[in-house]
DNA sequence: TTTGGCACTCGCGACTGCTGAGTGCCAGGA
DNA sequence: TCCTGGCACTCAGCAGTCGCGAGTGCCAAA
């Protein structure tokens, strides 16, 4: 069992590791914190720590330096979340409010969120697998070409070009243009497939062939656009990692570059409240060194992206939790507005 | 002047170095190289090809590397442009072929030129200034808001939400849908302000606000669009660099996330053929100790937007270069098709 | 249970000497 | 005039040595 003073002591061990990026010692420690007892006593309660798993030594006659499992008894349970000043608040706010479109507010949050954690962020685009139908357009480019456009209720917009077999009148494509919105405007991008199953039956015979083209692409428009994409930022970042380079920014950059990889990353993380995934946690080797913050973010109650950062296990968690945190909120709010 | 030789020394020097990343010394050239001269003779060529500044020493009692200046003669009057091999050119079209829209053909370039330079790539999309206007869509999603769709002969969309200050019709609508495409649809972006400056007048007096509110908003997105986006990758392969890490890598790695710095260094590049920046030559001095090799690519003869890599001076140039320019070639190809 | 004292460990930086790759120069030969 | 072999010189890098000091573990006393 843990005493009270051997997790202060922990809490000690990883705010001064986090500050001063050396192993530190008993001695240092008692200079710093008031803990009340001499460093023979800290240096007991560290043997005991270690023992316990949570810090470890690099080598003897070193300091220590939490571990991973001390890294997560310090965020659950020593932590809190710390909030953000009121300028940066106001920072926050005034940097997002001037997007004009999605790309816009997905690359402005991923470029504050670097800057305020000085980490490297990750904002995945709103899903659309949660999200509905706001319009579908259907435009004759040319007699036998249409081009599709799917629009959603967050804002995002995917277009297709259909070579179809036979060409298509204005008045039959008006006609589909109609009724499919009819039926699928404000559903879910899950259930548009039954509705729109028999729609092809209703059409004359000539035209039939054209309208079942156009329906078997709108569906795999919403199948590939449900692959989540996103947006990465910060990378420079990732030299302030330590000392060692090669070896440990590497297989971060490499991992970073991996879409499936990230996507997976964060779609690990829990859909509500926060998740701090810390080194080995992770399942990913090149990310064994890392720690990932994520949290849902969404207009409405419901989440319907994650965004996160990553960064160093040795990292600032309280701060960089608030930040995560206090973005995803506010860009909730932007999504919600627009 | 130079002689003959001595420009082939220079040559086996550049070859030499990019091949083993290490300085070459006189007897390293003659065994490599047949030179058909002795090691001192080899040393006096060095000596004048330092006296002019083609190669340094690193310090005394090292071999010599390749200056800026040196690279420069090698690239203009020494190395060709190394065509791709069979497989590559295969590998290439097959990679492309499967894009399914222009994210994805950026997205499939990207990747496809780091992997075949093992460089950073960067890519532009194609530019809207030269762009046309296919459609523009309008679309009552309430009352009074309506959303803009521009879709562009290069196959991009762009939407936009407007509030409108007065609810208007689906007649008028549809009447300013239709009178708006007749005017604009094939013109070009830059064409269009004054395509539709005195549309509003032939409207009804209480549509006029909105019609206003409507073109406004579609100049302003001409413009915003107009400024130009683009995709990098492969950051991963800065990490091959050299060993000097952080101080190398950092600069290079905030100038990559910089759009504004690599949409000036692709814009420095020549409109047509290959440029080839040289370290110093690239006027942000976090590049200063790395290349760019940048091509235009369209879909017709006309370039619509650059792509190019970045890496270390110390690169194979025939290579790159090759592979840039088919890259480019294939992209231009697959832009013209859709 | 805490504390001061003490012996012990060991990474790290400073210093040294050696080795070998590479150079510049020179004098003799084609 | 240009090339070549020889020779003395330079110096980065490596391996080995050494001392310092931060930090530890243990123990006996409070």
């Amino acid at each position: 069992m843990l005493s009270e003073r051997r997790l202060e002591v922990l809490r000690a061990i990883v705010q001064d590791y986090v500050g001063t990026e050396e192993p530190v010692g008993s001695k240092a420690l008692t200079e710093r914190h008031r803990l009340g007892v001499s460093p023979a006593t800290v240096r007991n309660d560290m043997a005991a720590l270690e023992e316990e798993g949570f810090i470890a030594q690099p080598h003897t006659s070193a300091g220590r330096i939490p571990t991973d499992k001390g890294y997560r008894l310090f965020v659950d349970r020593l932590a809190g979340v710390k909030p953000l000043s009121t300028p940066e608040r106001r920072a926050i706010q005034n940097f997002l409010d001037g997007a004009v479109d999605l790309d816009d507010v997905v690359g402005r949050t991923v470029r504050l969120l670097a800057q305020l954690t000085r980490q490297v962020a990750v904002v995945q685009y709103p899903s659309l697998t949660r999200s509905t139908v706001r319009h579908v357009e259907l435009l004759s480019l040319a007699p036998a070409r249409v081009m599709l456009v799917l629009i959603t209720d967050t804002g995002r917009v995917e277009q297709r070009m259909i070579d179809c077999p036979a060409p298509i009148g204005e008045t039959s494509l008006a006609d589909l243009r109609a009724r499919l919105n009819s039926r699928v405007v404000g559903r879910r991008f899950t259930d548009v497939p039954q509705l729109v199953a028999d729609l092809a039956e209703s059409f004359e015979q000539e035209d039939r062939g054209t309208v079942s083209t156009v329906l078997a692409t709108l569906l795999e428009t919403l199948v590939e656009e449900t692959e989540e994409r996103l947006m990465i930022g910060g990378t420079a970042n990732l030299t302030r990692f330590g000392h060692d380079f090669p070896l440990t920014i590497r297989p971060v950059l490499e991992a970073l570059e991996e879409q499936v990889v990230l996507l997976k990353l964060l779609g690990e993380a829990k859909d509500s409240g926060m998740t701090v995934r810390i080194g080995h946690e992770n399942a990913h080797e090149g990310l064994n060194s890392t720690s990932v913050v994520a949290v849902g973010y969404g207009s409405g109650d419901e989440a319907v992206a994650k965004l996160g950062v990553v960064g160093p296990t040795r990292m600032d968690y309280p701060g960089t939790m608030g930040a995560v945190r206090a973005v995803a909120r506010y860009v909730g709010q932007i999504l919600a507005e627009s």
